[in-house]
DNA sequence: ATTATCTATAGATCTATAGATAATGC
DNA sequence: ATTATCTATAGATCTATAGATAATGC
């Protein structure tokens, strides 16, 4: 409404880009996915890509960390966990909408990646850490929080790849109860209560 | 002692192959690693892999194969949690040596590991599945289980992603506490023990 | 006149193969 | 004579760029 498209269409092409992307690095990560694939699947010129985000790594990068924050932010931070799972489990608008799903299929590859990983992965570790207990020892609780962020991110990574495993065919309400209930005894338990033995 | 190597050193070149390959797939995976690459840390001419193994995909499905069930059998099964957490955690030797690392960081790519995989996921739930209670809902005991494997394969993942992470950060006798504990309480956990809320 | 788009291509990979060379086994 | 190794290269990518073309804004 306001800041109509410029010229004849930069913006909408911007954004067409920028939605291939997020896509096709989410369901393939950064090496299998190449910038003329992006453009094809964006209906558009192959060169517009480097002319807009300068080269692949700098658009995964705004791809990551446009989508990042928003679903933390997306509601109480109480149904965060539940809210990842279900993206994670659901699938049903297939796997190149799951949040987790890109950062972990593109590992080690990016540059720009790493920033925004290690960002990301602090401000989801910090959300889980606040609803942990033992204010007595920070590090612990913050050990915690990410041991479970660890655990959304297998997720992320078996889930499309099993999908004949025992998740793939559990109902995604079992899943969700046993990640939950297994995730709030670990924030919950305080740090010196009991070792293994 | 037994059957010598063959005309030159066919054989020593093979496990040459095998070793540099086992180790850069694992820490670079799949995509990231070339065949030049391979050759060069075996000291040896990249004709040679094809001649031998045929294609890098081949190769591949051999190095995996090869490595997978070795852990498995390596101990007694009630300690097998703790093997793999400390093989993950430890990292003395190397991001190379992690298990798990290899068929976590080649994800979506090698057409030779997914079978692999399926393979490789199967066996160590029904390791996992089978110290788990719950004989009456056996499918639920398998979930339980390849929820815990999840969970290692996360760890596999972030491990290396985030040095400096918590769990970077924190003693590998923390992280194991946690987990171990927390994959024993999901294990034990009879089926219908309560919705979430 | 400005700015989006397209064409064409450079240059650097990468997997894989064909065929020559060299070292052993007989 | 057989079999391991090496040279050279085909053919298919892939990212990125330079420069031409075409559509708008004034």
């Amino acid at each position: 409404m306001t800041a109509a498209p410029s010229a004849r269409s930069g913006d909408s092409t911007r954004r067409a880009l920028l939605t291939a992307a997020a896509a096709l690095f989410t369901e393939h990560g950064y090496d299998r996915t190449s910038v003329r694939a992006i453009a094809e699947r964006a209906g558009v010129n192959q060169a517009l890509l480097f002319r807009y985000f300068g080269s692949k790594d700098a658009l995964y990068a705004r791809v990551a960390a446009e989508r990042a924050l928003t679903v933390l932010h997306d509601g109480p931070p109480e149904e965060l966990l539940e809210r990842l799972l279900r993206s994670i489990l659901d699938g049903r608008d297939g796997p190149e909408h799951d949040l987790f799903g890109s950062v972990v299929r593109s590992a080690g590859t990016s540059e720009a990646a790493a920033a925004v990983r290690v960002e990301l992965a602090g401000a989801f570790t910090e959300a889980f850490a606040a609803q942990a207990d033992g204010a007595a020892d920070r590090a612990d609780a913050e050990l915690r929080a990410e041991l479970v962020l660890t655990w959304l991110l297998g997720l992320s990574l078996v889930h499309p790849l099993l999908p004949e495993g025992a998740v793939g065919r559990a109902a995604p309400e079992a899943v969700l109860g046993h990640v939950t209930r297994a995730a709030r005894t670990l924030l919950a338990a305080p740090a010196g209560s009991g070792v293994s033995r």
